[in-house]
DNA sequence: CCTAGGTACTCTGCATAACTAACTACCACT
DNA sequence: AGTGGTAGTTAGTTATGCAGAGTACCTAGG
């Protein structure tokens, strides 16, 4: 999707994909084709991955190895308590964001009514 | 706002100043000001300036140096044609990524009511 | 047997963008 | 001379996504 969508998944992806745990627990493979599905076409598969580990480092989620039929095992992740408070966090700061932008959108919309 | 916003801002940041500058013209001073009026309380000076330098680079934004009364000269900004289709192109970035982040938090909510 | 292809995860190096923190410069007032 | 508001610049750090290659496991076809 380009450049302007690559920084914009900074600090997005991650609350993504908490919010994908935060229905039902998941493994990289699997998270990588729902974001896919979900219209992340361009999302590259080492990212998701590296994004995983990390919030396993900080502690956001439990992790538990699930031998899969058709390759290595699956690493599955689930949201735990700590991480269901950092999406907390991060709908708070979504929302705090989304509604200026769209605030800064209507008033173009307006001034560009009255103005040219 | 804490490390979260410093995350998201990345790649929206640019946006919200070209669609300040699309309201009108304006100087980085001024910018950083108003940023911090609508609530970026945390956002930094040498942020606005580098962002600033990034976008005239790029072509996006006409320059030009205005004495001041009370200090140096200003820089005045303005959004030109290329910044203008480049702001249209952040509307349809945004706005995708925007919708995509609502459905997964309603989908959490309609989770959670049957669920939980 | 061994090659191709789907599944599943890892790793190194790169580019971008925001932050920290300091600095320069101009002006007015005390 | 010193303080403080206005206005812009710069060097170095950190975080994150991408590119691209590699590893490992399994099945099916020649």
């Amino acid at each position: 999707m380009g450049k302007q969508m690559t920084e914009m998944l900074k600090g997005t992806l991650e609350g993504i994909v908490l919010a994908i745990l935060a229905v039902q627990p998941a493994y990289g493979y699997e998270i990588t084709a729902r974001l896919r599905d979900q219209g992340f076409s361009d999302i590259v598969e080492g990212t998701v991955y590296a994004l995983l580990i990390r919030i396993e480092k900080r502690g956001l989620v439990d992790v538990e190895k699930v031998p899969s039929e058709k390759g290595p095992p699956r690493k599955v992740y689930s949201l735990n308590a700590s991480g269901g408070e950092y999406l907390e966090e991060f709908w708070g700061t979504w929302g705090f964001l989304a509604e200026r932008i769209d605030k800064l959108q209507h008033h173009i919309e307006n001034t560009q009514e009255k103005g040219e």
